[in-house]
DNA sequence: CCGTATCCAAGGGGATACTG
DNA sequence: CAGTATCCCCTTGGATACGG
C-alpha cells in the first residue's frame, strides 16, 4: 500500500535566503527606485523629481542601502555645484529585470485588481456570519 | 544636424498603475505570505507555522489585504472545530510567479549581497569627505 | 546641489487576553 | 481553530532648518 507522502512544507526562517532577499527590496520605496534609476545613469535631483511626493531624506535613505548591497553606484563629482550620480551595478541590472516583470504585472492587472477590490468591499458578509454564530453556539454548549 | 532628443523619463506619480501595483506587495509580509501560500491550499495554521515570527494579527492582516485583492481566496468550513482555507487564485498565480522568480534571485545572490554589504561597511571614507569640505571651501568663499 | 539633523505625528506591528 | 480587541511601544517617514 502506498502511503501518500505528507509533503513536507519548508519552514519560512527569518534567516533563509528567500526572507533576507525579499527584504531588500520589501520596502517603501525601493522597487521604485530601482524603476526610476531604470535604463541610465541618474543624477539626485533627476530622481527626486521623477519619483513625484519622495521625501529627500528617504531617497536617500533607499540609495544608501541599495549602494551598500551593491545593487546601485554612487559616484561624486568633485565640482561647483556638486554633483552626484547613481546607476544600477551589474548586480542590480539582474534585480532590476524581476521588478520590470512586477511592473508590467501591474500595468497588465492592476485595473482588475481594483475593480474587484471594490466587488470585495461591497459584499454583505451577514449571512455567513450569522451561520458561523449559529455553529459556535453549538460548540460552546457542547463543550 | 541631428539634435540628440533628451530623453523624456516618465515621472512616476502616486496615482500611476506601476505604483499602485507594487504597492500591493511591497509590504512586510506580502510576498512572503504568496510565497508561503505557494502551490497549495493551507489552513490558517498551517501558514502561521510555516511564516516563522509573523503575528496573527499580521497574518490575518495580510491574508484579508490579499483577499480584498482577489489575489487569495478564503474558504469557511462550518465544522467543528472551524476550519478555513486559503489559495491563490489565478490572479494569485500569475503574481506568484514573479515572486518566485524574486526568491529564486535571492536564493542565487543573497549571500553575494550581504558579502558586499560587509565590505562596503569596512570601507574608510574619510578621504573622499575631506577632499568634498575642501571643495565646499572654496565654494562658500566664492559666493 | 546634495544631502544631514532634529523634531514630531501617525501608524505598523508585537503581546496578551478574550470571542465567534 | 481561527481569529478579534486592546494596549502600547517604537519605528517609519514627513517637515523644516541647517551643513558639507
Amino acid at each position: 500500500m502506498v502511503t501518500r507522502k505528507q509533503h513536507e512544507e519548508p519552514i519560512i526562517r527569518p534567516d533563509c535566503r528567500t526572507r533576507r532577499g525579499l527584504e531588500l527590496i520589501a520596502a517603501q520605496w525601493s522597487m521604485l527606485v530601482v524603476v526610476a534609476l531604470g535604463e541610465e545613469t541618474k543624477r539626485f535631483s533627476q530622481l527626486h523629481a521623477q519619483i513625484a511626493g519622495i521625501s529627500k531624506k528617504m531617497l536617500t535613505q533607499v540609495l544608501r542601502e541599495l549602494e551598500r548591497n551593491s545593487l546601485d553606484k554612487r559616484v561624486v563629482y568633485l565640482v561647483i555645484p556638486p554633483m552626484v550620480e547613481y546607476s544600477l551595478t551589474p548586480l542590480g541590472l539582474t534585480l532590476r529585470e524581476l521588478i520590470y516583470a512586477l511592473r508590467d504585472w501591474s500595468e497588465r492587472y492592476i485595473e482588475e485588481v481594483e475593480r474587484r477590490r471594490t466587488e470585495y468591499d461591497q459584499q454583505d458578509k451577514t449571512l455567513l456570519q450569522e451561520q458561523i454564530m449559529a455553529l459556535v453556539q453549538q460548540w460552546t454548549e457542547a463543550s
